[in-house]
DNA sequence: TAGATTGTTAATCGATTAACAATC
DNA sequence: TAGATTGTTAATCGATTAACAATC
């Protein structure tokens, strides 16, 4: 009652999770069966206890001396993230970030797919790219439900995002990854995560100015 | 020496000072003169205290009852985030996501512009997207030391991406936003920003996942 | 003056790091 | 056995939150 429910695994670690299997995937595709902490640490940038404390939680288990079997990490972090289990989603917004998207080949590696986009201008609408169907959006609702989706993409304007975002939970979705640099409001339930490009890059700029006039001053 | 230049914004901080400023601004166009934490706050689903810290960060000053003068805000966000200087950056890898990026309007409004694109494919070089034009990337040595320029955006494939990284370093590149899902090995003055879409897509994955299937154990 | 809100110091919480035991 | 590496408990560090004083 009133639960709120805590994931088991701390933000940071989930994370750097995705970034572990993104370098073990590498790893074994050039043939490495056994891999250390201290190994996939210095590729990471990160200390070796951090690593070995990050995989814990995906439940691998390594050996002393030889460290992880490659295969056994990479299945625990695939049950962990969920990439076991096939998740299909739907973009709303067939813009140039949504185009790009839509051809945005890696993620199958994840099985993870796009089923289609949806848009509201003719330009786009009745087109396909990388094979997926854009459709007008007032379908969006009824073929939400009938497929069952869960997962919405938003490639809108900021202006509409909030809209679309009430429709798509309203049709069903209940993870919402939104490209729209607003904050969304929507029921505690619904899972947002928010990807900010121009956010993302002010911090770099800050960083860069920080270095390199961080020592006028003090 | 040996100094570790620490940066005096907190990195939690400086993720959100960003969202902030998106948001102010848009609350100024609506004609909104005075703001409080509480009430930025609410937007954005924080706590008032963890707000005023963050904006105390900023050297903004704001007054009991009446909270902040929001253009006062504006400018000590633009002044600490860097907006308030003009920023060119050279981009390299006009695929999807490249092409995309060149078509991003909303960089514009912090003062960062995107000089120049480069890719090694005869398909793009010499057309021009969004104004800016694709030149061929043995040119970028050159013309990155000519134009000055310091911040590189990274958005060929992975294994092309640490090749990219060295020749932009070696050009006089300071600060890489990079697309490709590697750590990039570069000296330590360099600051790397990676914007991994895969990882971030994992992230909501897997926070869907744990709150629908949380409960079975425990 | 009363009330709202900022500014600031102290307490709490959680993640990282250090230290060390266990084991192949 | 010696050495490398995992696993785990304790110490540290830093960010968030709570409490309260200052002020318009």
């Amino acid at each position: 009652m009133g639960d709120k429910r805590i994931p088991q695994i701390p933000l940071p670690t989930l994370k750097r999770l995705p970034v572990y299997y993104q370098y073990l995937t590498r790893q074994a595709r050039k043939g490495v069966t056994d891999i250390s902490c201290a190994s996939i640490a210095k590729a990471m940038g990160l200390v070796a206890v951090q690593v070995r404390k990050d995989l814990q939680l995906t439940g691998a288990v390594g050996r002393p001396k030889t460290g992880y079997r490659l295969k056994e990490l990479l299945e625990a972090l695939e049950r962990t993230l969920g990439y076991d289990n096939k998740t299909e989603m739907f973009l709303v917004g067939v813009g140039s970030l949504g185009k790009a998207l839509l051809h945005y080949r890696r993620f199958g590696d994840y099985n993870i797919g796009i089923a289609a986009a949806f848009d509201v201008s003719e330009d786009v609408i009745g087109t396909e790219i990388d094979g997926k169907p854009v459709l007008p959006f007032r379908k969006f609702p009824s073929l939400c439900r009938r497929l069952h989706v869960k997962f919405g993409i938003i490639c809108v304007p900021a202006e509409a995002a909030q809209e679309v975002a009430n429709i798509m939970v309203s049709s069903g979705i209940e993870a919402i990854w939104n490209f729209a640099p607003i904050t969304l409001e929507l029921p505690d339930m619904v899972i947002v995560h928010n990807e900010n490009l121009t956010a993302s890059l002010s911090i770099l700029l800050k960083k860069y100015k920080t270095q390199h006039t961080g020592s006028e001053r003090e």
